[in-house]
DNA sequence: TCCGAAATGTGACATTTATCATATTATCCC
DNA sequence: GGGATAATATGATAAATGTCACATTTCGGA
C-alpha cells in the first residue's frame, strides 16, 4: 500500500519532527540506526524531500536536516507523494480505472472504504497534529 | 496491497469460475485477451494454481485450465497465499512488526481497521459465492 | 583563508517483480 | 503408435525498486 521508500520517508520526517528544530539539526548518521533504515539510502530520501520542502536542510559543520515550523504544517501525503506519487493508494483492488461504487469490481466491497479513508487521512492530517497526538498520549510512535 | 499477480490470479480464477467447469476447458489463449493479462504470464500464474490444487487442468487436446466444485469452494486468500504469501496484507501501515492495536504505529490509526476487514473478507469469501452475488446481481464483475 | 564537516549529485550494483521464449511431457484422436 | 494439442518446466530478459559508494559543493570555525 506504501512502498518501503515512503515508509522510510515518514518514519524520518516523523523522528524529525520530534527531535529536531533550527537551532538542532540533525546528521543522517545520527538518524538511520534510530529509525531502522539503511544509511545511504536515507540519505538519498532525506535529499528528495529536502528538495521538493518537505523538510529543511544545510549544509557544512552544524549542519543536517531538520523541520521548520512552515514544514510542520505540511500534512503526510505530500510524503509519499514526493516519494512516490498516489498510483498505489488509488482504491481498486484489482487496478481497474472504471472501478468505482457505481461500477464496482469483484472485490470492491470485500475492501469497504478502506483506501479512501486512509487517503483522506493522509491528506488531512498534518505532521504537527499527529505529533502533538504523540506528544499527549493519544498516539503511540514505536519506530 | 496486492501484486500484480495476485490480481491477474484473482482475475483469470473468477473467469474459469464463471466461463468453464470439467466438461468446458478453457486454454490460455482464449482466457488472456478477455481478462487483459499477457499470454506467457497468465500461463505461469495458472500452472502455479493448478500444482496447489486452487485450480484444475488437463493437458493434450480437450485439456485446459478449469474450476471443478471442489475449487469453487476455496475462499479467496487461497489465491493470494500461493501466488505472494501474505505479508502485504498484514495490516501495520510502516511495517512494524509489534504494531497492534495495544501498540499502535504512528499511523495505525489513519489506516483503522481496512486491512483486517479486508483479509477477513478474503478468508470468508469463496468463490463460489462470489460468483454467485454476480449471477445474483447483487455484484458486478469488470475485469 | 584554509580545513574539515555536512549535504548534494551522480551513478553503480543488487534484488525483486513482471514479462517473454522455448523446450519438454502428457493426452487425445485417428 | 504417431501426430497434433495443450499444459508443464526451465530459464532468459526487462523494469522497478531498494541499496551502496564516492566525488563534489557548501559552509562554519579556528
Amino acid at each position: 500500500m506504501l512502498s518501503t521508500s515512503s515508509k522510510y520517508a515518514i518514519k524520518a520526517v516523523l523522528f524529525l519532527a520530534l527531535h529536531s528544530n533550527e537551532n538542532h539539526k540533525m546528521m543522517v548518521k545520527d538518524i538511520f540506526q534510530r529509525i531502522n533504515v539503511p544509511q545511504q539510502y536515507l540519505a538519498k530520501i532525506l535529499q528528495e524531500l529536502s528538495k521538493k520542502d518537505i523538510i529543511s536542510s544545510a549544509r557544512g559543520p552544524k549542519g543536517g536536516f531538520y523541520l521548520s515550523d512552515t514544514n510542520k504544517t505540511l500534512p503526510l501525503i505530500n510524503i509519499v507523494d514526493v516519494i512516490e506519487g498516489r498510483h498505489r493508494l488509488q482504491s481498486c483492488m484489482l487496478s481497474i480505472k472504471e472501478c468505482d461504487s457505481q461500477n464496482p469490481c469483484a472485490l470492491h466491497d470485500l475492501v469497504g472504504n478502506a483506501n479512501s479513508y486512509f487517503l483522506k487521512n493522509l491528506e488531512e492530517t498534518t505532521i504537527e497534529k499527529l505529533i502533538e497526538d504523540i506528544r499527549d498520549g493519544k498516539a503511540i510512535l514505536p519506530l
